[in-house]
DNA sequence: CGGACAAGCTGA
DNA sequence: CAGCTTGTCCGG
């Protein structure tokens, strides 16, 4: 802490918790707090409820004793509400919201406690944890921060403990349930542990926080360490605007404290495989890690009905305690055809392709136009499937089984695992059953075709979580089966022989050919202010403009710094305007 | 963000 | 021209 921060504030600048408002306020610190002492709790991120014009608002203290002129008589704080950001994640917090250009104050939010915190908790020491021997794990926790490459059944506990060996840690997770998992353990290790946002002030205390997305923002007293499991999953990117990424500042983070940070995942993306070393474990280990999955082409059986269920799939699907298939497409049908005279079914009103949500309702994917089950051309009522959708593939597989087949879907809330033996449904259903004994891809080449730019990565990702679904109990009878017209695909012979890393920098290259992050940035502008915003960036020529598409343009540059200095020199239109820089969808 | 204040619109 | 709506500005 310098000198400087340590005088007695007199007065203070603050941020306000109003995300339209970007300017910051100097107010004065009341006379009575210094008497009692109260000042001298305030510091940098500290939260504190202000006079604004005519209401009191929440802010954060932004600066102790700021040089002012501007002439005006300064309003007194009126409470010092709450504990807040520590210093230097008020500093990331900052540099994030520039990045992803977005307001501070909202990004300040994620960092503050959840309930306001009056007092911190005294630090509990931390049972010291032996340093491993592990050398990838030694390795990994270098001077520099690192991706270790580890197979999808690898065991991630090596890393947790030497993270916690280092000093108070900070573990990031992308689900709730992970997060929760970790923390009790690391508890019942000895371990002062806060599950983030829930125990807050167990960081600011000094202590290990354990968190997903958010917890990049935790503020933990002499953070040691730094470690995120699955990088590569898409959780740790925010959705909504500003679309901060988790890996991005937390490697920013370790960069400004200097820190050991360490990424795991079976499949590093191409943002942490640019900026940081790799690590990988010895390949017969990652071979074998991969080898549950076992690609069957639909079309090398005649029999199979529809093409999506040829006999081994069925025999396996017969044999399994608790099989789920997987199928990415919801409804009943998504394509048809006329049964009578061939033609495409197609929307009478925009031309678009009809899919049939209903046994008696056709309906267009993109403007939801509908009418009843007829074909257009020659007014026949039979229909032919050529996609089928979850709902009619498990009324056949149900026809086909001759048992209950339950359907899982986003939608699905509640799930009777008394009711039946098979779960069929979207992706959704690898994240709603907590084990399987096999995991069937009914068709995959849906996901290999699929014209994202993070398509491949995706269906990767997939084929992670059916591999370790099925390796939930730690034996070794499960299997993930994967249907595809395309068995000889680049993805299967690089997952047949164990070389993910082959994979790896397959999709980092094809990237770098379409300038895609990390090897350039985009911007997706979006909402009816977005014209006039288009225009003013425009007039720049500073950057690359493409669209509209769907009423959203894509603005391209090759540095991330260039990209939000061009979106903030533009003024912001009186319209609604939403900016995501480099999400993960557009 | 949301109140203040200004300018614009309407109806008798 | 009062009374109301709509728009723009700005806060310490």
């Amino acid at each position: 802490m310098g000198n400087v921060k340590m005088a007695i504030p007199k007065t203070v600048r603050v941020i306000p918790d109003l995300p339209a408002v970007s300017k910051e306020f100097d107010y004065l610190v009341p006379d009575d707090w210094i008497e009692t002492g109260l000042a001298s709790r305030l510091r940098i991120g500290s939260m504190v409820r202000v006079q604004l014009g005519h209401r009191s608002i929440g802010a954060w203290v932004s600066e102790i004793n700021p040089e002012s002129d501007h002439g005006v008589e300064l309003q007194p704080l009126k409470k010092l509400s709450s504990e807040g950001p520590l210093e230097e994640v008020v500093d990331l917090v900052r540099w994030a919201a520039k990045r992803w250009h977005g307001p501070v104050s909202r990004l300040l939010k994620t960092s503050s406690p959840p309930k306001m915190v009056k007092t911190i908790p005294p630090t509990r020491l931390a049972r010291p944890m032996s340093i491993s021997q592990n050398e990838v794990v030694s390795d990994a926790f270098g001077s520099n921060p690192a991706v270790v490459r580890l197979p999808p059944n690898g065991d991630r506990w090596p890393f947790i403990r030497q993270a916690v060996s280092m000093g108070n840690a900070l573990i990031l997770l992308p689900s709730v349930a992970e997060v929760n998992i970790v923390a009790n353990r690391l508890k019942r290790l000895g371990v002062y542990v806060g599950v983030y946002n829930k125990d807050w002030s167990v960081g600011l205390s000094g202590g290990t926080i354990v968190g997903s997305r958010s917890a990049a923002f935790a503020s933990v007293k002499d953070l040691g360490a730094i470690l995120m499991i699955d990088e590569h999953d898409e959780v740790f990117q925010e959705e909504s605007s500003p679309t901060w990424h988790a890996r991005d500042v937390l490697l920013e983070r370790a960069r400004r404290e200097d820190i050991p940070c360490v990424f795991v995942t079976p499949i590093p993306t191409p943002e942490i495989r640019h900026q940081v070393r790799v690590i990988s474990v010895d390949q017969d280990s990652e071979k074998q890690g991969w080898s549950k999955i076992q690609v069957v082409d639909p079309r090398e059986d005649s029999s199979a009905i529809g093409g999506l269920w040829p006999r081994m799939t069925v025999d396996a699907l017969k044999k399994a305690e608790r099989p789920v298939v997987v199928l990415n497409r919801t409804g009943r049908s998504r394509l048809l055809a006329c049964g009578e005279c061939g033609d495409l079914v197609t929307c009478t009103e925009c031309g678009g392709a009809m899919h049939q949500p209903s046994q008696n309702l056709l309906e267009c994917a993109r403007y939801g136009h509908s009418r009843p089950v007829l074909c257009s051309a020659c007014l026949s009522t039979h229909m032919k499937n050529l996609r089928l959708g979850v709902t009619r593939a498990v009324e056949e597989l149900e026809a086909l089984l001759n048992e209950s087949v339950t359907e899982v879907t986003k939608a699905t809330t509640t799930l009777d695992f008394q009711k039946s033996r098979i779960y069929l449904g979207t992706e959704a259903v690898l994240h709603r059953i907590d084990w399987a004994d096999l995991v069937v891809f009914a068709d995959f080449d849906q996901e290999l075709l699929a014209k994202r730019y993070r398509g491949e990565e995706q269906a990767m990702a997939q084929l992670v979580r059916a591999i370790r679904l099925v390796n939930t109990h730690g034996d070794d009878t499960g299997n993930v089966i994967v249907q595809s017209r395309q068995p000889t695909h680049d993805l299967f012979r690089m997952v047949s022989s164990g070389d993910i890393e082959a994979w790896c920098r397959r999709e980092s290259n094809r990237r770098e050919l379409i300038k895609y992050p990390p090897f350039g940035h985009l911007a997706s502008i979006s909402g009816p202010g977005s014209e006039e915003f288009i225009e003013g960036l425009k007039a720049l020529n500073k950057v690359e403009i493409l669209g509209p598409n769907e009423g959203a343009w894509l603005v391209k540059s090759l540095d991330v710094k260039e990209l939000v200095d061009s979106l903030s020199r533009v003024p912001r239109p009186k319209e609604r305007l939403r900016i995501a820089i480099d999400p993960a969808r557009f």
